[in-house]
Order: C-alpha cells, then structure tokens, then sequence
DNA sequence: CGCATCTATGCGCATCTGCGCATGTGACGG
DNA sequence: CCGTCACATGCGCAGATGCGCATAGATGCG
C-alpha cells in the first residue's frame, strides 16, 4: 500500500511542473514534434526535450519516431481529465480567495487574473 | 495562462508526496487529529505536521481547533476524485508494464504488486 | 501558577530539481 | 562521405525538498 503512493506520487511529480503541464495541455490538442514544442512555448529545445523524456519515463507521453522528427503524444487521455479536475479545485480555491480578498487589492491580483484565465477554459463548476 | 500552470503545478507538487497522499487517503474517511494520523501512518508528529502544514497553505486541507486538538480535513471532495482518475492512469500504466514483462518476474514484480493492491480498491476503468 | 498534552516551528543536512550550456547521436540530402 | 537538421544527453550550479531532531507555542486541568 505504501508502494502504490510512491508510484503515484512519482506520476504526480512529472504533472506538478508549470512546463510539462504546457507540453501536456498542447499535446491534448493532438502530437507534436520537439521543436514544434518548443517554438510554440518559446523555451529552448534541451530543456523540452528534458521534460519530455522525464514524462516519457513515467508514462505519461509516448514517442514515435517520423524521418528525423520525433513525435510525442498523450499516452493516456484520462490524463487530460485528471489535470482539468486539479484545475477546478484550484480554481475553487482562488475563487474562495477572491471572495475572502473582497477588495483588498494589489497582492492578489494575479490570482484573481489567474482564475479569470483558468475559468475560461474548461468545465470549471464555479463556486457562485 | 503561464501562470495558471504555475498554480496548478504547485496544487500538484502538494499531492505529489507519499505521505502527503496517505494523509489524504486518510483524511478522505473523515477528520483527524495530528497525533491520529501520526500513529496510523507511523511516523513522527512534526513530520504530519510539516505535511498539514504545507497541504494547508495549498487550500487542499483546512484545519478547526478543537480543545487542544486540531482537526484537518479535505477542502474539496475533489481532490479524491482527482487523485482516482491518476491512479487510474497508473494503474493502466503498469497494466501495460505488466503484459510487456509477461513471465519476467523480479524486479518488476513490485509494480506487479502495486497494480493489484491499486486495482482493489476504486474505478480503475480498466484498459482491456 | 505549574504541569501534561497536543500541535507548530526552527535548524541542519543529504538529496533532488530545473535550467542553461555545450556536445553527442541519429537521419536525410547532395 | 560530409554538412545539416532534429533530437538527446552530460555537466555544473542555484534553489528547493524532505527528514530527524530539538524546541517553542497553545490549551486544558488541578
């Protein structure tokens, strides 16, 4: 029992960074190749490639060699799901904030513009 | 939008321990005191503390003083919901490990293991 | 008060991460 | 072959993480 937290933990661990989430979210909309990725995100092509091979890892993206491309996709689409849901908690909980912020400006903005960007996205089940 | 995948990606590093998701595995059958969960994961007090203490600041757990107890629950029902759907993917992760090691037993046998001991528990919607 | 209990915090250390950078490896074209 | 493109890997460093340990704070009781 005490393994399965540690496996899960490790898959949560290639999820919990600002950059693989990107890689995720634009893998969602179909593959891509590594340069493509990083053009599109604006980071260097090592630095991708390095997420991409961490994710590659645990499972989380497959690859698939085409010429001298190499194309990554989603290995599990539920992957998708699982992000949009720890995408509404979070947003819940800045929504909370939000609340409890009232107008006490400043300081918070940023998560307030956050959960704006957040909500227009997805199935986001807004805390009214 | 980079820092929406900021946020999310802290929201993930919380949930991206061992012990943090045992706590949460706990914490989902109802509130505990800190001394309670120390001594059904057993492990020090200060150390579930630490843990509370930066699930709390995480908006994933909330805490209510009772006497000179304090009681920590889940803020959000979905955070379980959230953590299923990526043992889901885990579980189909090593599924896959599983086939591809056929009869080649030792070191995987572990994830073997892991699988089973996830499987018993919640929706896995298996992958057949 | 003084004391026991429950919880939180500070400190130091070993370890891990993420990044930039330079370089290595594999695949196509001339 | 050799140059070029696409990708992967190694290295080093600054910063973060997790832990044990000791200790501080908070609460209730006599």
């Amino acid at each position: 029992m005490d393994e399965v937290y540690t496996l899960q933990a490790e898959v949560l661990k290639t999820l919990s960074n600002p950059r693989r989430l990107e890689i995720i979210h634009l893998l969602a909309d179909g593959p891509r190749e590594v340069t493509r990725l990083a053009e599109e995100m604006g980071v260097s092509q090592p630095n991708v490639s390095q997420h991409l091979a961490l994710m590659r890892a645990a499972g989380v993206v497959e690859a698939e060699r085409d010429g001298r491309e190499v194309r990554y996709r989603l290995s599990d689409p539920e992957i998708i799901v699982a992000c949009e849901t720890m995408r509404g908690v979070l947003v819940r909980r800045l929504a909370r904030i939000s609340i409890a912020a009232a107008r006490t400006p400043g300081e918070l903005v940023a998560e307030r513009t956050a959960v704006a960007a957040a909500g227009s996205t997805g199935p986001t089940t807004q805390a009214s």
